[in-house]
DNA sequence: AAAAATATGTAGACCGATCTATTAAGGAGT
DNA sequence: ACTCCTTAATAGATCGGTCTACATATTTTT
């Protein structure tokens, strides 16, 4: 794959992953992806023969190679409960500053696609376990810590639904709040 | 309003809400509706004369207020924490049983119209509040029953998601189990 | 009480717009 | 010269929504 190849393939994905957040699978139109990409239709399906749900599906992974890759990068130094009300606040100033947009890239095409596509659905299963495992190696040492993994990625998520929802950060911080009880 | 007028609104109502439960908002067609329902298609424009907004509002108020009443009316006897592991029991034995179909039946809808529709989202933030309302009611005395609710109300829709994403139990299961941490 | 008038609801053909996907041809890079 | 990639026209299906004609109740008038 030559160079510009390449370019126009990242820039695809690129405006996928950024339209399938704030719209969902069925909300983001390939039209959309193209004006937004500035790339051509038929580029669109050089790059990606399987049409939508090829795009949509690396999109998808993508962005969570990259939340992955955050949760396990950042600095061993705090307590788990300070390393969790990181990420919510961190979470809280990207939905705030994208004026409610983002939130989790990854959930609004999980549930739009449970019932039709198992393409996508496996993609974002196996998006979600990268997360929870990141999350458990944050909780090494104590004797629930794959329960807490999943009831804190849990926490997360509906916390972030729910601030969505009320284009508030309020859930984020009572939330935050009750952590410690978690986590103590 | 007639009998016959009443019963074919109602039989749109139930179609609707069954499908975008199912398959969200953009993933829902009124070709689908008008099928499911036995309706014709103008039929639909007479009763919802406001188009799909409308019609998908109605429909997510009307199953919000249903598990509400479901929230509220259920016997005090347990504690806060058996409370919300019947809950999180009852939720995972809908979901495994409609084929991992119905999960929360707002939650797609709020995700999807976040970006566009304030109709439908003003209607899905109400009803989230209304939940957390009824939820709140069942942990009065505590100082913090405020930031409880909203957080086992964020715990339940994380499950759910996750749980529906996975086609398992094990993240309802999971969360259940840490719940007693919070609800000492 | 019969008949006319009005309201209520049904029925489905139809509209333009938009959707995803395909195609055949030509340009750019090496 | 040869592969890699772009370009734009277009197909065929489906979308939400509108329209007119018709049927069935309900009320008003006589």
């Amino acid at each position: 794959m030559g160079k510009k190849g390449t370019e126009t393939r990242d820039r695809l994905l690129d405006a996928t992953q950024e339209l399938i957040e704030t719209g969902g699978y069925f909300g983001t139109g390939l039209n959309q992806v193209v004006a937004a990409s500035g790339a051509p239709r038929g580029s669109l399906y050089f790059h990606f023969p399987g049409g939508k749900d090829q795009l949509v599906g690396e999109s998808v992974r993508r962005a969570g190679r990259a939340v992955t890759d955050t949760l396990a990068g950042a600095e061993p130094g705090p307590s788990a409960a300070e390393f969790v009300a990181g990420v919510l606040r961190q979470l809280g100033d990207r939905l705030a500053e994208s004026g409610w947009r983002k939130g989790c890239p990854v959930a609004t095409v999980a549930l739009e696609t449970a019932a039709t596509s198992d393409l996508l659905h496996d993609a974002c299963s196996e998006v979600y376990r990268s997360w929870e495992a990141a999350l458990r190696a944050r909780l090494e040492g104590r004797p629930d810590a794959d329960d807490l993994a999943v009831t804190v990625l849990a926490l997360i998520e509906g916390a972030l639904l729910l601030a969505r929802t009320h284009r508030s950060r309020e859930p984020l911080e009572r939330v935050t709040r009750q952590i410690n009880a978690l986590l103590s």
